[in-house]
RNA sequence: GGCCCCGUAGUUCAAUGGAUAGAAUAGAAGUUUCCUAAACUUUAGAUGCAAGUUCGAUUCUUGCCGGGGCCA
């Protein structure tokens, strides 16, 4: 890339001046401001101490030995400590060539390592809601930008489908289901079996109500309720491997998976492979005595397990209770080891909430004890919650926002405005959905990844159905504009204009355009590293943005078109 | 109580320790013979508070004040 090019001429110019030698990964070089001359800027203050010599000077003396040295730079201009570096027109041609004709272009060859992506993870007690949706996209883009980065990236989603939850769900419907089927209720799986978890809640409500009017104390009356006492004997139950338990879970979780799929279909979202927690909750136990065996775990008097983490500034963790049964993280360790047996990643990344921020700190910690040599590779992305104007989501008040309904009002706003705009009466019925999906989806994506991860963000429906201004729409369209001149320049047979070697003719704007470009790509180099949906999206913005601030300085057919 | 994350225009978001803190939206004023006006141009508006580190701090450190989370 050229950037590396530039760094590697600039520590040449600091060998040959100034007799030190820099390194490339110390160099940092910028895009120059808008309002100064130059494409990349150099910042001289840092290197003071190896030149000796005031700023304007050692910004001069560098200029000078590159333009004398380093043909790809034309000319320097020095602005306190600022090195602006201009860039020769032969090499802009050169990389506008070779990007025009590298089929491949932003995509690396294959690294050889193996990348595992965790996301999506939902319970198969309710439908996916608005939270789902941000860590979907984030652990969908992740898996694409480290792909295109040239790793071997499998995606996965560890479905939490048993436990006390789903058993909630299931005691429901065998209550009040009378058979009920997704087919009959004419509703998705997912949707049928929530409607049940929110009428077992009800359930539970009404009878906390009843015990605390008969005087019991609410915390007493919260766990003796005798909803809650029934669904936790049916995960007993279930435990056990009870057939009718067991049978009634599996056709409930069939259906949930069966909605699932259509809302991932409907997101374009997929996976390479699918671990249930159903199958990886018992694991983990092994290793408990293996960390025993090395000392890395000790136990106590009631034959609790513990690791002490205090060294590595946290406190002691409990990894097995005392009857033997396991917690979370004795579970996650288990699962973790699965998933390197399964796939042996160099890394492995988590996408999860931030809530649980010190338990992934805990676990990767443990890992790196117990000497797994994949430790360091584990990566907890952390992404904050969604709220709404009206603040948390929350299940129990109704007021969280459905994915499939979401999806569903994107794709409805798509179509209103599309027709209102008239802008696609040439497009026959089966054209026109692709599009209103396309546009739905592209405004929803955009307007959950723009936002850093680990933000929390605010989600106004009103503003995120807008299709104007920071948003997915307002990409798109600029790229069918840019499509547009592509085509025209095809049948109009002006294609020179597109010719890399016609790149000198070219005026500034364009010229800064294409800077961005190559700009782009290093980012989308650099930033999967740091696993940055959020900086993508705001180079690609950046991009459209610039494009349509020139186009309409630079009509470029305006003498053809007549 | 201990630990973690976040405080930037009215609002929603940007800004590897660098130049005059950028966008969008809402407000005001304009632009359709043009590659599709889902666009463009102009205008006004912000770093919670107080110290410290240094050539330079939205960014790093400490304290305080706010918001959220985790652990009991």
């Amino acid at each position: 890339m050229l950037e590396i090019e530039i760094k590697e001429a600039i520590s040449g110019a600091f060998k040959s001046l100034f007799d030190h030698t820099i390194s490339i990964e110390e160099i940092s070089l910028q895009p120059t401001r808008k309002e100064f001359d130059g494409k990349y800027t150099f910042v001289i203050f840092p290197y003071l101490k190896i030149t000796k010599l005031n700023p304007e000077v050692s910004g001069k003396l560098v200029g000078d030995w590159l333009v004398a040295n380093a043909d790809f730079i034309s000319s320097y201009n020095v602005v306190k400590g600022f090195l602006n570096l201009e860039v020769s027109d032969q090499k802009w041609i050169d990389t506008l060539s070779s990007i025009s004709t590298n089929d491949e272009f932003g995509i690396l060859p294959a690294n050889g390592q193996k990348v595992m992506v965790e996301f999506s993870s939902p319970n198969t007690n309710k439908p996916l809601h608005l939270g789902h949706l941000r860590n979907n996209f984030l652990g969908d883009s992740t898996s694409r930008i480290l792909a295109a980065n040239g790793y071997n990236v499998m995606k996965v989603n560890l479905v939490n489908d048993r436990g006390i939850h789903i058993c909630k769900s299931m005691l429901a419907y065998q209550r009040f289901g009378n058979g009920e089927t997704p087919e009959k209720a004419g509703l998705k799986g997912d949707h049928l079996v929530g409607k049940f978890y929110v009428k077992f809640d009800q359930e539970y409500k009404k009878e906390i109500n009843e015990l605390v009017e008969s005087g019991v104390e609410i915390e007493k009356a919260k766990k003796e309720a005798p909803s809650i006492l029934a669904a936790q004997e049916m995960l007993k139950k279930w435990e056990e491997g009870d057939q009718e338990t067991v049978a009634l879970w599996e056709k409930l979780n069939g259906w949930v998976y069966e909605g699932f799929d259509q809302t991932y279909a409907t997101m374009g979202i997929s996976f390479d492979k699918m671990y249930q927690e159903s199958q990886t909750y018992l694991l983990g136990k092994d290793i408990v005595d293996e960390g025993l065996e090395k000392n890395v775990f000790l136990k106590k008097d009631d034959g609790s397990v513990w690791v002490d983490l205090t060294d590595d500034g946290m406190d002691q963790k409990l990894v097995l209770r005392g009857d033997g049964t396991a917690v979370y993280i004795t579970q996650d360790m288990g699962t973790c080891e699965r998933k390197h047996g399964d796939f042996p990643f160099e890394k492995s990344v988590y996408v999860v909430g931030n809530e649980q921020d010190y338990h992934f700190k805990v676990l990767f910690s443990i890992m790196k004890k117990l000497g797994r040599n994949y430790a360091d590779g584990l990566y907890h992305l952390s992404y904050g919650m969604v709220d709404l104007p009206s603040g948390k989501m929350k299940s129990r008040e109704g007021t969280v926002v459905d994915a499939d309904d979401l999806l569903q009002e994107m794709f409805d706003t798509a179509e209103k405005h599309t027709t209102e705009l008239g802008k696609i009466e040439d497009m026959d019925a089966d054209e026109s959905k692709v599009l209103y999906k396309m546009l739905g989806l592209g405004a929803l994506k955009y307007f959950l990844l723009k936002v850093d991860p680990k933000k929390r963000m605010l989600f106004n429906p009103q503003e995120s159905i807008e299709f104007q201004g920071h948003t997915g729409p307002f990409i798109q369209y600029s790229h069918a504009r840019i499509s547009a001149i592509v085509r025209r320049a095809k049948t109009l047979e002006v294609s020179e204009s597109f010719n890399p070697s016609a790149v000198g003719d070219l005026n500034q704007r364009e010229v800064d355009l294409i800077f961005r470009l190559t700009n782009y790509v290093s980012a989308l180099q650099e930033s999967a590293e740091e696993y940055s949906p959020a900086v993508m999206a705001q180079y690609v913005y950046d991009l459209a943005k610039d494009y349509n601030g020139f186009y309409q300085e630079v009509p470029i057919f305006k003498e053809d078109n007549k």
